[in-house]
DNA sequence: CTGAAAGCGCTTACAG
DNA sequence: CTGAAAGCGCTTACAG
C-alpha cells in the first residue's frame, strides 16, 4: 500500500479510500490511485484490515468427515439455522475421513479467528487443539465424542437404536441376523454392534457372530460385496442389518441381486427409502437436531464458558416400512 | 496480552510464549502467566497473529446454494481435489438461496483473507464483489454466470443437455411433453427450457407451452404437486421432464401415484435412480468436474490474472434407464 | 478533498 | 530462560 501511495503521490489514507470505494475523492486523484495499484497488482491485506476495523464478521467454524454424505449435510443445516439466529456465519470445512487433514483443516480455520469450533472427530486424537482451547476456542463435538480431550459433545442413541431395530427383526422371528458395519476405529459402529448384542442378549438369543459380523466396508459397493458374500455363504442370514445410509444401500442392492426374501434393516434414514421395493425399514437419527443443539450448545459456552463438561444425546426413531 | 504480561509481571513476549506453547520458559513463570491469563479471560486475536506471522495458512473460498443438495456437494468434492493438489484449503459457505446472506457470505469470507473465490450466484446481481476483485480478488463463478459483472465461469452445457432429453422423449413418439422447473429468475432452469424449445423445433412439433410449461416448483412436494396438476388436467402430457434432482424425485412420486404410465426424464443424475421401479432416464451433468473445472481455472487466475475472460462449458450426458 | 499521526494486538529478530 | 524494540499492513479519529 505504501508503495501505491508512493507511486501515485498521495498519502496512505487516500489510498485506502480510493481501496476500500470511499466517496469523498478527486477523480483525478482515484484514477491515479488506481493505475499505480493496477501498476503494483496491489492486493488488500485482510488480516491487517481486519485488524485495525477491531471486528471482523461473526464466524464459527464446522469440520465434517464428508459434504457428500447426506447425513452430514442435514447436520450442518442444523448448524447453520442456528448460527445464523445468532448472527453468525458458518465456515464449513471436511476433514475428507483423513486425520491429517482433519489437524490442519481445524488449525487453518482457526487461524482465520473464528468464535467457536464444531467437530466431527475422524482422527483417534484431538489433542492438537488443546493448545487453542486454551488459547480461549471453545469447542463442541458432534456425533462422536473426542479423544484425548475432555469437552462437549452432542451424540446420537446409538446403542437404544440399534438395540430396537435388532429387536424388531428378532420379533420378526428371525434367528441370523447379520450386522454389517465399519472397521473398529468408527466409534459410531461399535456402538450400534453393541445395541446389536444387547437386543440378542436381552431375546436370550446367541448371536453368530463370527459369521454373521462384519466389520470393514466403508463405501457402497464394499457393503455390497460383503453382503453378497454372506448371502452365498453356506449358512446365510436371514436378515441384515446395516450401520449407515452408504452400508444400507449397498446392502438392499446385494439383496435385490440375490433374488432371496432377506430383511433389511437401516441405521439412519435416507431419500427414497421409503419407494424402494421392497421399501427400507430404517432407525432414522436426526441429523438436523444433532447439528442444531452442537451450536446452541457452542453460543451458550461463548455466552459463558464456566459449568461441567456437557454430553447430549438425541434419541432415534424406528420407522418400519413394508 | 498487555493486561495478561501486567498481571504476571512478564513481558508481552513471555506471555506469546506460553500461549504459544513454545518451550523455553520456566514452569513457575509459565504458571504464573497461565493463571493470570485464565483470570482474565485472555484469548488471543487471530487476525494480529495472523498478521505478525505474516502467513496464513493458504485457502480458498466457495459459496454454494444449499449443502443438501447433493449436485453442490459433489461440485465441492471436486472443488477440494483440486485445492488440496494445490496445498489450498477450502472454506465453505452456503447462501441458503438467499441473496442477501449470499452477500454478507461472501464478505466475511472476503474479511478472512482468502486467495481467490468460487461462487455459485443466487442473486440476480454480483455487483457487490467489484471492490474486492478490484483490490485483487480473483473469483470464478460456477453453475451460472455473473450478472453485473463480467468474470471467468464454469457451466453445464444445459441447453444442448436439455436439448437430447426432450428429443430423446420426441423419438420415442411422445407429443405432450411436460416441462417442470424453477422460476424464470433460475438461470439453469431457463436455459434447458431453450433446449426443450429447439428440440420441438427440430422435430417440427410445436408445443403447447400454455399448458405444459410449469415454472415455479422449488422442492420435491412442490415438483410432485405441480404433476398432479397436470396429470389430472384433460390433456395431459404423456411425458415428463423435469429440470434438476429434486423436481425430478417429486414427479416421478406423482407419477406412482396417479398410476399412469407416463415417461419421466431427469435433468441431473441422483442416488438410487436405477433401482427405481420404473427406473429414471436422466441427463446426467458432471458436478465434480464442474467443481474441479472452476478450481483449475481459479488456480491458474491466481498464478497469472491476465488473459481474456474464460467461460468453460462442460458436456451433459443421456443415460437411458428401463 | 487530502494527510500526518497513532494504534489495532500480535510476533520476529536480537540481546542478554 | 526472559525482555525491549521494531514492525506486520492496514484504519480511525482529527485537522485542515
Amino acid at each position: 500500500m505504501a508503495a501505491v501511495a508512493r507511486l501515485a503521490g498521495v498519502s496512505l489514507k487516500t489510498v485506502s479510500r480510493v481501496v476500500n470505494g470511499e466517496a469523498s475523492v478527486r477523480p483525478e486523484t482515484a484514477a491515479r490511485v488506481r493505475v499505480a495499484w493496477k501498476e503494483l497488482g496491489y492486493r488488500r491485506n485482510d488480516a491487517a484490515s481486519t485488524l485495525a476495523r477491531a471486528q471482523a464478521p461473526a464466524g464459527i467454524g464446522l469440520i465434517i468427515e464428508d459434504i457428500s454424505d447426506p447425513f452430514y449435510s442435514r447436520l450442518t443445516r442444523g448448524v447453520q439455522e442456528v448460527a445464523r439466529a445468532h448472527g453468525h456465519f458458518v465456515m464449513l470445512s471436511s476433514s475428507e475421513e483423513n486425520s491429517e487433514l482433519e489437524r490442519s483443516t481445524v488449525l487453518a480455520l482457526t487461524a482465520r479467528g473464528i468464535a467457536g469450533l464444531i467437530v466431527v472427530p475422524h482422527s483417534d486424537d484431538q489433542h492438537y487443539l488443546e493448545p487453542e482451547i486454551e488459547s480461549g476456542l471453545s469447542v463442541v463435538f458432534v456425533d462422536r465424542p473426542p479423544q484425548g480431550l475432555v469437552a462437549d459433545s452432542v451424540m446420537s442413541n446409538n446403542i437404544e437404536g440399534s438395540r430396537l431395530a435388532v429387536k424388531h427383526l428378532l420379533d420378526l422371528g428371525h434367528r441370523r441376523i447379520a450386522f454389517v458395519g465399519n472397521d473398529r476405529s468408527v466409534y459410531t459402529s461399535t456402538q450400534r454392534l453393541r445395541g446389536y448384542r444387547k437386543a440378542h442378549t436381552v431375546a436370550g438369543v446367541t448371536a453368530d457372530e463370527e459369521r454373521l459380523v462384519i466389520l470393514g466396508p466403508r463405501t457402497e459397493a464394499e457393503a455390497g460385496a460383503a453382503t453378497s458374500a454372506l448371502l452365498g455363504s453356506p449358512n446365510p442370514p436371514t436378515a441384515v442389518f446395516a450401520q449407515n445410509n452408504l452400508l444400507t444401500t449397498g446392502a438392499w442392492r446385494a439383496i435385490r441381486e440375490s433374488g432371496t426374501p432377506v430383511a433389511l434393516v437401516g441405521f439412519d434414514d435416507f431419500a427414497l427409502a421409503d419407494v424402494l421395493d421392497p421399501p427400507v425399514t430404517v432407525v432414522a437419527q436426526d441429523p438436523m437436531t444433532l447439528g442444531r443443539k452442537a451450536a446452541e450448545l457452542l453460543f451458550s459456552r461463548l455466552a459463558d464458558a464456566t459449568g461441567p463438561v456437557q454430553r447430549i444425546i438425541v434419541p432415534t426413531r424406528l420407522i418400519v416400512r413394508g
